[in-house]
DNA sequence: TTGATTTCCTAGTAAAATAATAGTAAAATA
DNA sequence: TATTTTACTATTATTTTACTAGGAAATCAA
Protein backbone atom coordinates (compact mmCIF):
# COMPACT_ATOMS: atom_id res chain seq x y z
CA UNK A 1 0.00 0.00 0.00
CA UNK A 2 2.35 2.60 -1.22
CA UNK A 3 1.51 6.58 -2.50
CA UNK A 4 3.11 6.81 -6.16
CA UNK A 5 5.43 8.87 -7.31
CA UNK A 6 2.36 10.75 -9.00
CA UNK A 7 1.00 11.94 -5.86
CA UNK A 8 4.84 12.79 -3.89
CA UNK A 9 5.64 14.36 -7.04
CA UNK A 10 2.22 16.22 -6.75
CA UNK A 11 3.18 17.30 -3.54
CA UNK A 12 6.38 18.62 -3.93
CA UNK A 13 5.25 20.44 -6.90
CA UNK A 14 2.76 22.17 -5.12
CA UNK A 15 5.13 23.36 -2.28
CA UNK A 16 7.40 24.18 -4.81
CA UNK A 17 4.98 26.62 -5.98
CA UNK A 18 4.32 27.98 -2.93
CA UNK A 19 7.74 28.23 -1.32
CA UNK A 20 8.79 30.13 -4.97
CA UNK A 21 5.44 31.85 -5.16
CA UNK A 22 6.52 35.70 -6.63
CA UNK A 23 3.00 36.14 -7.94
CA UNK A 24 3.83 35.58 -11.67
CA UNK A 25 3.63 32.41 -13.38
CA UNK A 26 7.16 30.10 -12.43
CA UNK A 27 7.16 27.49 -16.04
CA UNK A 28 7.31 24.09 -15.43
CA UNK A 29 10.85 23.57 -16.36
CA UNK A 30 12.18 25.12 -13.13
CA UNK A 31 10.44 23.02 -10.93
CA UNK A 32 11.35 20.17 -13.25
CA UNK A 33 14.82 21.33 -12.56
CA UNK A 34 14.70 22.55 -8.55
CA UNK A 35 12.93 18.80 -8.13
CA UNK A 36 14.86 16.64 -10.20
CA UNK A 37 12.12 15.18 -12.00
CA UNK A 38 11.62 14.73 -15.52
CA UNK A 39 10.06 17.73 -16.88
CA UNK A 40 8.13 15.60 -19.47
CA UNK A 41 6.39 13.29 -16.58
CA UNK A 42 6.01 16.64 -14.42
CA UNK A 43 3.36 17.72 -17.49
CA UNK A 44 1.14 14.73 -17.04
CA UNK A 45 1.35 15.33 -13.31
CA UNK A 46 0.25 18.78 -13.23
CA UNK A 47 -2.27 18.24 -15.83
CA UNK A 48 -4.24 16.38 -13.12
CA UNK A 49 -3.61 19.08 -10.51
CA UNK A 50 -4.75 21.46 -13.42
CA UNK A 51 -8.14 19.11 -13.93
CA UNK A 52 -8.87 19.55 -10.60
CA UNK A 53 -8.72 23.00 -10.21
CA UNK A 54 -6.17 23.45 -8.14
CA UNK A 55 -3.12 25.05 -10.32
CA UNK A 56 -4.03 27.85 -13.15
CA UNK A 57 -2.06 28.07 -15.70
CA UNK A 58 -0.15 30.96 -18.03
CA UNK A 59 0.36 29.64 -21.95
CA UNK A 60 3.30 30.95 -23.99
CA UNK A 61 6.33 32.67 -23.28
CA UNK A 62 6.69 34.01 -19.08
CA UNK A 63 3.82 31.07 -18.92
CA UNK A 64 3.76 29.11 -16.41
CA UNK A 65 1.72 27.59 -13.21
CA UNK A 66 0.19 29.63 -10.44
CA UNK A 67 -1.61 28.55 -7.11
CA UNK A 68 -5.51 29.08 -7.87
CA UNK A 69 -6.06 29.96 -4.89
CA UNK A 70 -3.90 31.08 -1.02
CA UNK A 71 -1.97 28.12 0.26
CA UNK A 72 -3.23 27.76 3.43
CA UNK A 73 -6.61 27.00 1.35
CA UNK A 74 -5.34 23.43 0.05
CA UNK A 75 -4.82 20.26 2.24
CA UNK A 76 -2.52 17.67 1.32
CA UNK A 77 -5.66 15.41 0.47
CA UNK A 78 -6.87 17.75 -1.53
CA UNK A 79 -3.60 17.31 -3.46
CA UNK A 80 -3.18 13.71 -3.11
CA UNK A 81 -6.78 12.51 -4.07
CA UNK A 82 -6.15 14.80 -7.11
CA UNK A 83 -2.74 13.06 -8.27
CA UNK A 84 -3.42 9.98 -7.10
CA UNK A 85 -7.25 9.69 -8.50
CA UNK A 86 -8.44 8.32 -5.02
CA UNK A 87 -7.03 7.83 -1.07
CA UNK A 88 -9.19 5.52 -0.16
CA UNK A 89 -7.40 1.52 0.81
CA UNK A 90 -9.73 -0.13 -1.22
CA UNK A 91 -11.65 -0.39 -4.38
CA UNK A 92 -14.95 -0.81 -2.29
CA UNK A 93 -15.12 2.70 -1.00
CA UNK A 94 -14.32 4.60 -3.77
CA UNK A 95 -16.20 8.14 -4.24
CA UNK A 96 -19.94 6.78 -3.29
CA UNK A 97 -19.67 3.28 -2.00
CA UNK A 98 -21.92 1.84 -4.55
CA UNK A 99 -19.17 -0.16 -5.77
CA UNK A 100 -19.35 -3.00 -4.37
CA UNK A 101 -22.56 -5.62 -4.68
CA UNK A 102 -21.88 -6.96 -1.30
CA UNK A 103 -21.59 -3.71 0.59
CA UNK A 104 -24.25 -4.71 2.84
CA UNK A 105 -23.00 -8.58 3.41
CA UNK A 106 -19.85 -7.54 4.28
CA UNK A 107 -18.60 -7.98 7.89
CA UNK A 108 -15.00 -6.29 7.24
CA UNK A 109 -16.52 -2.69 5.69
CA UNK A 110 -17.05 -1.31 9.07
CA UNK A 111 -13.45 -1.64 9.53
CA UNK A 112 -12.19 -0.33 6.06
CA UNK A 113 -14.50 2.59 6.40
CA UNK A 114 -12.74 3.38 9.43
CA UNK A 115 -9.00 2.84 7.95
CA UNK A 116 -10.18 5.37 4.90
CA UNK A 117 -11.42 7.95 7.77
CA UNK A 118 -8.14 8.16 9.51
CA UNK A 119 -6.06 8.02 6.37
CA UNK A 120 -8.49 10.88 4.89
CA UNK A 121 -8.99 12.80 8.13
CA UNK A 122 -5.05 12.93 8.52
CA UNK A 123 -4.13 13.94 4.99
CA UNK A 124 -6.83 16.89 5.39
CA UNK A 125 -5.55 17.94 8.76
CA UNK A 126 -2.45 19.01 6.71
CA UNK A 127 -2.34 22.52 5.12
CA UNK A 128 0.08 23.11 1.93
CA UNK A 129 1.05 26.38 3.85
CA UNK A 130 1.83 23.91 6.79
CA UNK A 131 4.41 21.86 4.56
CA UNK A 132 5.83 24.89 2.88
CA UNK A 133 6.75 26.20 6.32
CA UNK A 134 8.32 23.10 6.60
CA UNK A 135 9.90 23.25 3.54
CA UNK A 136 11.36 26.65 4.04
CA UNK A 137 12.67 25.77 7.47
CA UNK A 138 15.04 23.10 6.14
CA UNK A 139 17.63 24.99 4.63
CA UNK A 140 17.17 23.18 1.55
CA UNK A 141 14.12 21.90 -0.26
CA UNK A 142 14.67 18.09 -0.63
CA UNK A 143 12.11 15.34 -0.78
CA UNK A 144 12.20 11.96 -0.86
CA UNK A 145 12.70 10.07 -3.62
CA UNK A 146 13.13 7.24 -2.86
CA UNK A 147 11.16 4.32 -5.19
CA UNK A 148 11.39 6.37 -8.83
CA UNK A 149 13.07 4.35 -10.95
CA UNK A 150 15.53 6.95 -12.09
CA UNK A 151 17.35 6.92 -8.93
CA UNK A 152 17.77 2.79 -8.89
CA UNK B 1 -2.57 3.35 -2.75
CA UNK B 2 -4.59 0.42 -2.30
CA UNK B 3 -4.18 -2.91 -0.06
CA UNK B 4 -3.63 -5.72 -2.66
CA UNK B 5 -5.53 -9.09 -1.97
CA UNK B 6 -2.76 -10.88 -0.26
CA UNK B 7 -3.52 -8.38 2.29
CA UNK B 8 -7.29 -8.76 2.23
CA UNK B 9 -7.42 -12.31 1.84
CA UNK B 10 -5.35 -12.75 4.87
CA UNK B 11 -7.14 -10.63 6.81
CA UNK B 12 -10.02 -12.90 5.62
CA UNK B 13 -8.40 -16.52 6.29
CA UNK B 14 -7.54 -15.11 9.54
CA UNK B 15 -11.41 -14.00 10.30
CA UNK B 16 -12.52 -17.47 8.87
CA UNK B 17 -9.79 -19.40 11.09
CA UNK B 18 -11.54 -17.62 14.54
CA UNK B 19 -14.88 -17.92 13.45
CA UNK B 20 -14.86 -21.51 12.36
CA UNK B 21 -12.37 -22.93 15.40
CA UNK B 22 -12.87 -25.53 16.74
CA UNK B 23 -9.87 -26.60 18.43
CA UNK B 24 -8.78 -29.05 15.36
CA UNK B 25 -6.43 -27.87 12.21
CA UNK B 26 -8.42 -26.51 9.35
CA UNK B 27 -7.40 -27.45 5.95
CA UNK B 28 -6.64 -24.91 3.85
CA UNK B 29 -9.11 -25.88 1.29
CA UNK B 30 -12.59 -25.27 3.62
CA UNK B 31 -11.14 -21.62 4.07
CA UNK B 32 -10.61 -21.34 0.08
CA UNK B 33 -14.16 -22.90 -0.58
CA UNK B 34 -16.06 -20.66 2.28
CA UNK B 35 -14.11 -17.64 1.12
CA UNK B 36 -14.26 -18.17 -2.87
CA UNK B 37 -10.33 -18.16 -3.16
CA UNK B 38 -7.97 -20.39 -5.13
CA UNK B 39 -6.59 -22.65 -3.25
CA UNK B 40 -3.12 -22.58 -4.98
CA UNK B 41 -3.53 -18.52 -4.53
CA UNK B 42 -4.13 -18.93 -0.73
CA UNK B 43 -1.39 -21.32 -0.14
CA UNK B 44 0.88 -18.25 -0.93
CA UNK B 45 -0.63 -16.01 1.25
CA UNK B 46 -0.39 -18.43 4.11
CA UNK B 47 2.52 -18.88 3.57
CA UNK B 48 3.30 -15.83 4.70
CA UNK B 49 1.09 -16.02 7.51
CA UNK B 50 3.13 -19.13 8.60
CA UNK B 51 6.80 -17.12 8.14
CA UNK B 52 5.22 -14.41 10.46
CA UNK B 53 4.17 -17.14 12.87
CA UNK B 54 0.68 -15.96 12.72
CA UNK B 55 -0.72 -19.22 12.24
CA UNK B 56 0.17 -23.02 13.22
CA UNK B 57 0.42 -25.41 10.25
CA UNK B 58 -1.08 -29.49 10.63
CA UNK B 59 0.98 -31.61 8.21
CA UNK B 60 -0.90 -34.42 6.38
CA UNK B 61 -4.01 -36.05 6.70
CA UNK B 62 -6.78 -34.20 8.70
CA UNK B 63 -4.10 -31.56 8.89
CA UNK B 64 -4.94 -27.99 8.40
CA UNK B 65 -4.07 -24.39 10.13
CA UNK B 66 -4.62 -23.07 13.54
CA UNK B 67 -3.95 -19.48 15.48
CA UNK B 68 -0.67 -19.43 16.98
CA UNK B 69 -2.36 -17.85 19.99
CA UNK B 70 -6.06 -16.04 21.35
CA UNK B 71 -7.40 -14.05 18.23
CA UNK B 72 -7.63 -11.24 20.87
CA UNK B 73 -4.42 -10.66 20.35
CA UNK B 74 -3.82 -10.29 16.95
CA UNK B 75 -4.53 -6.85 15.37
CA UNK B 76 -5.19 -6.13 12.09
CA UNK B 77 -1.85 -4.52 11.84
CA UNK B 78 -0.06 -7.73 12.82
CA UNK B 79 -1.80 -9.74 10.05
CA UNK B 80 -1.82 -6.83 7.41
CA UNK B 81 1.94 -6.41 7.81
CA UNK B 82 2.83 -10.01 7.92
CA UNK B 83 0.65 -10.15 4.65
CA UNK B 84 2.01 -7.01 2.77
CA UNK B 85 5.06 -6.75 3.82
CA UNK B 86 4.95 -3.43 5.38
CA UNK B 87 1.73 -0.83 5.63
CA UNK B 88 3.96 2.37 5.32
CA UNK B 89 2.30 4.75 2.71
CA UNK B 90 6.03 5.37 1.00
CA UNK B 91 9.21 3.27 1.08
CA UNK B 92 11.48 6.04 2.47
CA UNK B 93 10.08 4.44 6.11
CA UNK B 94 10.06 1.04 5.64
CA UNK B 95 11.03 -0.69 8.76
CA UNK B 96 14.01 1.27 9.97
CA UNK B 97 14.03 4.48 8.30
CA UNK B 98 17.15 4.60 7.37
CA UNK B 99 16.14 3.38 3.81
CA UNK B 100 16.53 7.43 2.63
CA UNK B 101 19.68 8.83 1.96
CA UNK B 102 18.18 12.02 2.17
CA UNK B 103 15.92 11.33 5.07
CA UNK B 104 18.33 14.26 7.44
CA UNK B 105 17.17 16.71 4.61
CA UNK B 106 13.59 15.93 3.94
CA UNK B 107 11.36 18.55 4.34
CA UNK B 108 8.20 16.02 3.82
CA UNK B 109 9.25 13.49 5.92
CA UNK B 110 7.45 14.30 9.30
CA UNK B 111 4.67 14.44 7.30
CA UNK B 112 4.92 11.19 6.10
CA UNK B 113 5.44 9.96 9.42
CA UNK B 114 2.51 11.03 10.55
CA UNK B 115 0.52 9.56 7.77
CA UNK B 116 2.57 6.19 8.45
CA UNK B 117 1.26 6.78 12.22
CA UNK B 118 -2.19 7.13 11.82
CA UNK B 119 -2.26 4.15 9.82
CA UNK B 120 -0.80 2.10 11.71
CA UNK B 121 -2.07 3.00 15.20
CA UNK B 122 -5.85 2.49 13.39
CA UNK B 123 -4.78 -0.88 12.29
CA UNK B 124 -3.76 -1.79 15.63
CA UNK B 125 -6.72 -0.85 17.37
CA UNK B 126 -8.34 -3.16 15.96
CA UNK B 127 -8.59 -6.80 16.84
CA UNK B 128 -8.75 -10.13 15.45
CA UNK B 129 -11.22 -11.10 17.55
CA UNK B 130 -13.13 -7.69 17.07
CA UNK B 131 -13.46 -8.53 13.30
CA UNK B 132 -14.42 -12.36 14.26
CA UNK B 133 -17.15 -10.75 16.51
CA UNK B 134 -18.71 -8.73 13.36
CA UNK B 135 -18.18 -10.83 10.78
CA UNK B 136 -20.10 -13.94 13.17
CA UNK B 137 -23.23 -10.90 13.77
CA UNK B 138 -23.45 -10.74 9.92
CA UNK B 139 -25.71 -13.29 9.15
CA UNK B 140 -23.10 -14.86 6.75
CA UNK B 141 -19.54 -13.88 6.55
CA UNK B 142 -19.26 -12.02 3.58
CA UNK B 143 -16.09 -9.31 2.32
CA UNK B 144 -15.35 -7.21 -0.45
CA UNK B 145 -14.13 -8.95 -2.97
CA UNK B 146 -13.85 -5.94 -5.37
CA UNK B 147 -10.54 -5.34 -7.44
CA UNK B 148 -9.56 -8.97 -7.77
CA UNK B 149 -9.10 -10.62 -11.34
CA UNK B 150 -11.00 -13.42 -11.04
CA UNK B 151 -14.33 -11.56 -10.50
CA UNK B 152 -14.10 -9.14 -13.20
C1' DT C 1 2.52 -50.45 3.48
C1' DT C 2 -0.29 -48.28 0.48
C1' DG C 3 -3.33 -44.63 -0.66
C1' DA C 4 -5.41 -40.44 0.41
C1' DT C 5 -4.93 -36.05 2.19
C1' DT C 6 -2.74 -32.05 3.23
C1' DT C 7 1.10 -28.76 3.76
C1' DC C 8 5.34 -26.92 1.55
C1' DC C 9 8.16 -25.07 -2.04
C1' DT C 10 9.39 -23.29 -6.52
C1' DA C 11 8.61 -21.84 -11.06
C1' DG C 12 6.00 -19.73 -14.58
C1' DT C 13 2.75 -16.32 -16.66
C1' DA C 14 -0.95 -13.07 -18.31
C1' DA C 15 -2.67 -8.72 -17.24
C1' DA C 16 -2.44 -4.39 -15.16
C1' DA C 17 -0.19 -0.53 -13.21
C1' DT C 18 3.79 2.41 -12.88
C1' DA C 19 7.04 5.54 -14.38
C1' DA C 20 8.46 7.27 -17.59
C1' DT C 21 9.84 9.05 -22.97
C1' DA C 22 8.57 11.24 -27.26
C1' DG C 23 6.46 14.15 -30.52
C1' DT C 24 3.64 17.67 -31.94
C1' DA C 25 0.04 21.24 -31.75
C1' DA C 26 -1.53 25.52 -29.83
C1' DA C 27 -1.02 29.73 -27.41
C1' DA C 28 1.36 33.86 -26.05
C1' DT C 29 4.91 37.20 -26.03
C1' DA C 30 8.82 39.96 -27.43
C1' DT D 1 8.33 35.51 -36.89
C1' DA D 2 11.11 33.12 -33.55
C1' DT D 3 10.95 31.57 -28.99
C1' DT D 4 8.97 29.97 -25.05
C1' DT D 5 5.77 27.56 -22.67
C1' DT D 6 1.50 24.83 -21.93
C1' DA D 7 -1.56 20.98 -23.80
C1' DC D 8 -2.46 16.70 -25.63
C1' DT D 9 -1.75 11.99 -27.22
C1' DA D 10 0.77 7.93 -28.09
C1' DT D 11 4.22 4.61 -27.02
C1' DT D 12 7.18 1.77 -24.06
C1' DA D 13 10.13 -0.63 -20.63
C1' DT D 14 9.81 -2.27 -16.06
C1' DT D 15 7.61 -3.83 -12.15
C1' DT D 16 3.90 -5.57 -9.60
C1' DT D 17 -0.20 -8.17 -9.08
C1' DA D 18 -2.84 -12.12 -9.08
C1' DC D 19 -2.82 -15.89 -10.18
C1' DT D 20 -1.88 -21.17 -12.25
C1' DA D 21 0.84 -25.42 -12.14
C1' DG D 22 3.52 -29.26 -10.58
C1' DG D 23 5.56 -32.01 -7.49
C1' DA D 24 7.92 -33.21 -2.99
C1' DA D 25 7.31 -34.24 1.80
C1' DA D 26 4.68 -35.31 5.76
C1' DT D 27 0.96 -37.60 8.16
C1' DC D 28 -2.70 -40.60 9.02
C1' DA D 29 -6.12 -44.27 8.23
C1' DA D 30 -7.17 -48.62 6.44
Amino acid sequence: MKISTKGRYALRTMIDLTVNDTGTPIPLKDIATRQNISLKYMEQIISLLIKSKLVKSVRGNNGGYLLAKPSMQYTAGDILRAAEGDMSPIACIERDHSNCKRADYCSVLPFWLGLNKVINGYLDSVTLSELARQARETDKFFACEEQSRKNK
